[in-house]
DNA sequence: AGTTTGTTTGTGAATTTTCACAAATGAAAA
DNA sequence: TTTTCATTTGTGAAAATTCACAAACAAACT
């Protein structure tokens, strides 16, 4: 194995500007230095040859959004982000980006930013890699002091989302105006999302997708908490919105069960969603609620996280804590356990399925494994033990909950 | 019109046992009687002809129960407490009655006694009549006194009656003293239940009802307040008892409703069956529970009176308060609303339909006069719009809460 | 005017549900 | 042991449901 030139042995001292001038000059390229947030730190002064997507880069002080977004959509970013090595990156000429190869400038597991260099003048090769490598391992010095800053501002915005959280704030105005002086942009449309999972790093394993679509998120214990925008709720278009949370649930959940094959407890639930920010404790308690019903009720509420979604689920804790405090105790059920328990029958279990089953017979029998015709029998045997009219749906529904209420209690 | 003789006239003063013999000589027949409650008062002292029925009820000092059970039944006690006239009863040999006629004492409305007349030594005819008339009224002032006496220890019982009702005594031991020194005898199980009219006199036109099941009542305002001793309470047989309530309901709601024409507002309802006389309150309770959904939703629990019977009516008032106070609306019935008066549908009225069908397509179409694929058709589109799956019964169960529990603002 | 869109109704076939009746099974009672 | 009872399964026919497809219609839009 060669040993590498150290090709930046003489610019250790030199600033972030003038760092990028020299990459330029060994690479013989036009070279861009961003931060985390994909601000523009530095560029390289020589060469006019400049696509599109670096023009704007330079002029707006930023990368374009449109520019983020598409890389974060072709997976460039995610690469990026979990690797050591530069990411070559063919060209998108849609929108203006030409050829080129990135590097992450980080420091442990934190990145602190990139390092860009656009293939103009000649190509960058494997070789170039180590170049690049270094590179970035100088610049980390240089990218310190601006990271301090931003993990403080960031921490503030953590703790002020922890006291919206928690309902500290009881005025929209003062809410907003704290915003303005954290420089958080505030969406017009939020929900509260939690993630739970057992052991797992959960900010380190979702990094990526928290960075993708710039959430705002702490960590409490085993949860992730995520204030999730909804840009435009235009007209009934909230669905479209929804299905986005629902996407990045799906994306979050694949990834966390692939790094958690042990106790794969991954378990996600999120509030209503609000346009207040007074209103954020509701959502908390919300997707709070959603996630206490999904431990509760795994199978029932499989693939199901908005609280909007829980049907009578949402109603259940409620209700199982007024029937005690009135001292109700089902005796309807009660005595087809007995029933049950007395002449070894399943009829309690049957009028589940059924009910389950929407009171499709078909379905129900299928289930249970038993013939149409025992299904038929039995349910006439409930009706007459229980004195209870099936097709009647107050007496159904209400069987239902009375069902789903005494599960509460693992009495079955 | 012949002018009768004037019988009694020189018996004005005479007590009560003197007037019985004297009744006896003018009937040429065995005399008894009785104050309101069945306990012998006096009886004739000569002949000595006497059938089962008498002889049993001058050892007990008391009309045996089961000849009174017999009489309630055949509805002669009916008979004598809605008219002025002697009654003639034919011998039922069953119960050891020979023939016989009898005649209610009153005062006004009161009913304070009876008079009893056995035929045995000869008939009685149509002409005796104004002689037990006359003996009635004669009659009235032995009775009042004792009269008075009852009718403070029933004003006792039923102030006690109102203090169980409100709960103030928190301990069984010291009811149940309290019920053997106003000489009650508490049924082992009982239940509340409540019948209420527009404005009828209640405890007249249900007096026959109440004295033969020797019920304790109270009437608040426009209610009549019961409490229904469930003998015994026998293993699974519980279901014989609540159909006696049901039994006793449908006689009193048809006597009521014979009377209130006008506003026809005659509705009741009852409470759980209890053995505690602490649980008093309970019963109430649920009565009036009961009642105020029956008022809510008078089509929906038609022919329904018990708290047991309500279904998710029994959760709404209390499901409606917590929408109520989480600040929940809810957006998938608005959207169905909004709809609907966008396109000048009936979705809303479909899909409540359908569901208090219990799913039934067919018996929805035919509620709704529509062509089965229309419905069909709707029930598509009402999936669509509120993006909801109609075959999955939490779904369903919800929905169908949720319109009931919109339909408790009038906004339907 | 024609076109589009949402709604209603019709037809027909495959499938499911309902119901009545009968036979087989197994466990408990006589 | 037989008898009884509750339960399960089978058969078959009528009724109801589901589904795809098409025609008719009215209101709104171009």
């Amino acid at each position: 194995m060669p040993v590498e030139p150290n090709y930046f042995q003489q610019y250790q001292h030199a600033d972030i500007d003038e760092l990028a001038d020299v990459i330029g000059e060994l690479l013989q390229n036009p070279i861009t230095v961003e931060d985390a947030d994909h601000k523009l730190i530095a560029y390289s002064s020589h060469g006019e040859s400049t696509d599109e997507a670096r023009w704007s880069t330079i002029m707006g002080r930023r990368v374009p959004e449109k520019v983020l977004t598409r890389l974060w959509k072709d997976g460039v970013f995610q690469e990026l982000l979990t690797q050591d090595d530069p990411v070559h990156i063919p060209a998108k000429d849609e929108i203006g980006l030409g050829k080129r190869v990135a590097i992450a400038i980080r420091r442990g597991s934190d990145v602190l930013g990139y390092i860009w260099a656009q293939e103009v003048n000649r190509p960058i090769t494997r070789e170039d890699d180590e170049i690049l490598r270094q590179a970035a391992r100088v610049a980390v010095s240089r990218l310190i002091q601006r990271q301090g800053k931003r993990k403080a501002e960031e921490q503030r915005r953590k703790e002020f989302l922890w006291e919206l959280l928690l309902g500290n704030h009881s005025s929209e105005a003062v809410i907003r105006q704290k915003a303005d002086t954290l420089q958080m942009q505030l969406p017009t449309s939020y929900l509260i999302c939690i993630i739970e999972a057992a052991g797992a790093r959960l900010d380190q394993y979702l990094y990526p997708l928290l960075m993708r679509d710039k959430l705002l998120w702490v960590v409490d214990g085993s949860q992730i908490i995520l204030l999730i925008g909804l840009s435009e709720a235009k007209k009934d278009k909230s669905d479209v919105l929804i299905r986005k949370v629902e996407q990045f649930l799906a994306d979050s959940l694949g990834k966390l069960e692939a790094h958690v094959t042990e106790g794969r407890q991954v378990i996600a639930g999120y509030g209503r969603d609000y346009k207040s920010y007074t209103d954020i404790v509701k959502s908390y308690r919300e997707a709070l609620h959603a996630l206490k019903i999904k431990k509760l009720f795994p199978q029932e509420n499989e693939g199901i996280h908005g609280y909007h979604e829980l049907g009578i689920y949402r109603y259940l804790l409620q209700l199982k804590q007024w029937e005690e405090e009135q001292g109700y105790q089902n005796e309807r059920l009660e005595k087809l356990r007995q029933y049950d328990r007395d002449n070894q029958t399943t009829l309690l279990t049957t009028l589940e399925t059924f009910l389950d089953a929407a009171g499709k017979v078909n379905k129900t029998a299928e289930r249970l494994h038993i013939h149409i015709n025992t299904l038929s029998y039995r349910l006439r045997r409930i009706e007459e033990i229980i004195r209870v009219d099936l097709d009647n749906m107050n007496q159904r529904a209400a069987l239902y909950l009375e069902l789903k209420i005494a599960k509460l209690d693992g009495e079955q």
